[in-house]
DNA sequence: AAAAAAC
């Protein structure tokens, strides 16, 4: 059931793709390129100054940015038509404004572009502005990818929507929408998203302006049609979670939707799809959406991380998952860093957390039935530290990003909605939760049924990851693994 | 039966 895939590494031949007026460079490229020179330059002494700083990193030019880093054969490239594209060894090499590279470099305080970003970039930034889907690790730099090649097709002078953006949680919409105004902080590229309305006091009335927005569909389709967010300017379009937004029980309808109604107005319009999974349906399903398109995927054995110590623990019953998390983590909670622990159920989500609640032992929970603004601030209190774990459903399964979860506690083990099959792309993703930023990470596969057993067991074999086993009420075993790998 | 969201 390998997928056959392509390894392209050279052009291939001329397509008879001629560039037109349309296909010029964004603002702030050619004729600034010796602006760009300069602030590279006056900004040496800038990063110089950070790197001192912190002198017990001997390796600094990924950590600083929180990236995982994979090696280059693992990763497969195809490019489309006769674009040549060469990696960008710097953001330098890439046509990005004085102000972005300055946003890049002392706002985020990034050294150097990411492999995925090295190879991405330059594919998206170079006209024609193919389209691209692009498979690459959790915590391996995308949303720096599609969040600056927002911002670098937004023209500053033209006041309307230019650039969209698609996730699949309001969490990930604020979250993405934070980075995205960081990077944009010493440009005028105005934002927002479908979660801002609460901020704003009320319902949207009046027309978007801003250049940039981001957004979960159903708010964004009731913009669209109210006529409250116009379409025509809109250059690019991006798919964060990609897979997910193109699942056919999910939000594919609605992406589907909005993608032919973005090609109607502006058939140039670029769509990139972004994700850590992509199986081999929704491989094909986005290659036949997106059907120019360049692309980067990474082989399914080579995705499961191994920054992250992966355990099953094998209980008699639920109740003694419960006694795990009362007697074993909890306790050893203030060295562990913080916790994500993932059941299936809103239900789920509420009862145990009710009862941890009961027993004098200090979480917080997250689910969909819960209000936009407790979502928030559930979400604001775990980021901040003062709560250490988190109950959640899969609605911080993804894209989820706080560099303190150490550990990922899979109370309900992964599967798909008909109650049965192994959930493969939510196991990688819930995981991926932790050992953010370039840390290390630990993730607990509790099981007290066959079927929990039958899930992790092939699991396990479909990323091709041997998953050690630990005894449920050996607390030494667990203060052992946890020592070792945290 | 997770997730988005709505007049």
């Amino acid at each position: 059931m390998q997928a056959s895939q392509e390894d392209v590494s050279a052009a291939k031949p001329a397509d008879g793709d001629v560039q037109n007026d349309e296909d010029r460079p964004p603002p702030g490229f050619g004729e600034s390129s010796d602006a760009v020179k300069d602030i590279a330059r006056q900004l040496e002494s800038t990063v110089k100054v950070n790197e001192g700083e912190t002198v017990d990193e001997p390796d600094l030019s990924l950590k600083s940015a929180g990236l995982r880093e994979q090696p280059e054969a693992e990763i497969t490239t195809k490019t489309e038509g006769d674009s040549i594209y060469a990696a960008a060894q710097k953001f330098e090499d890439l046509p990005l404004s004085p102000e972005l590279l300055k946003g890049l470099y002392v706002e985020m305080g990034f050294k150097q572009p990411s492999k995925i970003q090295a190879s991405t970039l330059p594919m998206i930034l170079t006209p024609p502005y193919r389209d691209l889907i692009a498979q690459a690790h959790n915590g391996s730099g995308k949303t720096t990818c599609f969040v600056l090649s927002m911002l670098s097709r937004v023209d500053p002078s033209v006041p309307f929507p230019q650039a969209l953006c698609i996730c699949p949680t309001r969490e990930l919409v604020v979250q993405n929408l934070n980075v995205l105004r960081r990077m944009a902080k010493f440009t005028t590229i105005s934002s927002t998203s479908t979660a801002t309305e609460l901020e704003d006091g009320g319902i949207r009335r009046t027309p978007i302006k801003e250049q940039v927005v981001v957004g979960t569909h159903g708010k964004l389709k009731n913009w669209v049609t109210k006529r409250l967010l116009a379409l025509e300017n809109v250059a690019i379009l991006v798919f964060d979670e990609a897979d997910e937004m193109l699942k056919a029980d999910a939000f594919a309808d609605d992406s589907v939707r909005l993608i032919n109604q973005l090609r109607k107005k502006n058939p140039k319009v670029q769509l990139l799809l972004f994700s850590a999974t992509f199986n081999d349906e929704m491989k094909r399903f986005a290659m036949s959406i997106a059907r120019q398109a360049n692309q980067v995927f990474v082989a399914k054995e080579k995705l499961s991380l191994d920054v992250i110590a992966q355990y099953n623990v094998r209980c008699p019953d639920r109740t003694a998952k419960t006694r795990v998390l009362k007697e074993i983590i909890f306790p050893n909670c203030d060295r562990l860093g913080q916790t994500i622990i993932f059941v299936r159920t809103r239900e789920a989500a509420r009862t145990l957390h009710a009862e941890m609640d009961r027993d004098g032992y200090k979480c917080t929970s997250i689910s969909g039935e819960k209000a936009p603004e407790d979502r928030d601030r559930v979400v604001q209190e775990f980021r901040d530290g003062t709560t250490k774990v988190l109950i959640s459903t899969d609605v911080l399964s993804r894209g989820f990003d706080v560099s303190q979860v150490t550990l990922v506690i899979n109370y309900d083990v992964p599967i798909e909605r008909d109650g049965r099959s192994p959930a493969y792309e939510t196991y990688l993703h819930r995981i991926g939760r932790s050992g953010r930023f370039g840390r290390k990470g630990a993730a607990f596969n509790l099981m007290s049924t066959a079927q929990d057993m039958e899930v992790m067991a092939r699991i396990s074999s479909y990323f091709n990851k041997p998953i050690a086993e630990l005894k449920w009420d050996d607390e030494d075993q667990f203060i052992e693994v946890l020592n070792k790998t945290l």
